[in-house]
DNA sequence: TCGTATTCCTGACGGAGCATCAGATACCCC
DNA sequence: GGGGTATCTGATGCTCCGTCAGGAATACGA
């Protein structure tokens, strides 16, 4: 790998966003590539990923197809600029949600917070994380890192914590799979619900599970 | 509903199946059907659900695309074919994976083995119960349906047995929250592994998960 | 065995979305 | 207000979609 190449892989990790012709966008151009970003958001919770369409983002948008060229070279770009977005923002606050409790004075509220923390926060981001799941799913690397990242926070959190309980297995593998349900019944909730299992009990259960699983409370 | 649509429904269920004009398919016509769906199985083990053409199936198994549509309204369809002979097939046998269990006399092996028979049917049939996940994840009600039929045997059947242990929480959440885990660990098994979690370890930490939840066992 | 009816397959086609470019428009700065 | 840059879009060739009419293969009765 060249100087340049490592420049302009520092260029794109650091934002540095080019059109497609190869110019700086500016407010204007910002402004708009966010619109895109928005519309798909917006049909992202309406119509099937498959079915997702650009003509049908730029329409959303108020723009024209070719607009959104400019800014992404398909479909699949905008969602991962979307996913890499809600990555960043939330890596840190997801690991918050693990760390700022007290775990040892009351392990159930806190095991009860991180799964309604953890439930809150997939639902509000639903959209995107589903996408998310799904190409990782599929093996999309550039996805699996993003979704790797986001989740890493909590991930790491909740390992030290098992670590330092010294509970019997794993604390990774642990960790884990506990993050890895904590998406799954997040992405399966609906589905959960309409087999007569409401929120409340969701959260209770996940939460035992963590508790079990990461601190060794019975 | 009438009585004609009552009469068709059980004929689909029956798999009385008919081609796009109406007639029953014959010998020949149900052999290239079911190459349809072999060669759908087998790009989807390949390419992404999004990219997945009629035209390519169409190649793989050997004709033309217009023949695909003699026997599928559309690539949903013959996936949705797919995942229902699937469920058919294996709703008895994944039952029977939790049942056929000495629970009391060895509780670990017994979660060992049905974290390790989840994992391996999951993994034998990965590209189909992909789809099946992604699109329950998105609501699509048909796919929903079957996935809820396939997963119900082992579901109730951990679910029975939660309940008979008395366990505290609610047995028909743990099962599906169980049953959930299982899927995505078993959908994300590469990415864990990327992550340092070897399939040994990561059975282990799913039996585990198993034997706290469902059988109040530590 | 042959003729015929039925099943089955496919080439060809109009339509929709894709991705690109050149030219038009909006904006900024002096 | 004029010149220059940033931004947008109509027009275009292309791929894939989904449908049909008609040709090929097969079954079947005599």
């Amino acid at each position: 790998m060249t100087d340049d190449d490592d420049a302009q892989d520092l260029d794109d990790d650091a934002q540095n966003l080019r059109a497609s012709d190869g110019r700086v966008p500016g407010r204007r151009g910002l402004a708009t590539r966010q619109k895109m970003l928005d519309a798909t958001g917006v049909l992202l919770d309406t119509v099937a990923y498959r079915d997702l369409k650009v003509v049908d983002i730029a329409r959303e948008a108020g723009t024209s197809p070719a607009t959104f060229y400019q800014y992404f070279p398909d479909v699949e770009a905008a969602v991962l600029a979307m996913a890499s977005d809600l990555g960043d923002a939330w890596h840190e606050d997801l690991s918050k949600l693990v760390t700022n409790r007290d775990w040892e004075g009351d392990p159930d509220g806190s095991a009860h917070r991180v799964a309604d923390g953890m439930l809150e926060f997939w639902t509000l981001h639903k959209p995107v994380l589903r996408v998310l799941d799904m190409a990782s799913m599929e093996g999309d690397l550039r996805f699996r890192e993003i979704r790797t990242n986001l989740l890493a926070g909590a991930t790491e959190a909740l390992m030290d914590l098992a670590a330092e309980r010294h509970i019997p297995g794993d604390p990774m593998a642990s960790a884990g799979v506990v993050v890895g349900m904590l998406a799954h019944v997040a992405n399966h909730q609906h589905g959960l619900e309409r087999w007569g299992v409401s929120h409340d009990v969701l959260v209770d259960t996940v939460a035992g599970i963590i508790r079990r699983t990461i601190l060794g409370v019975v």
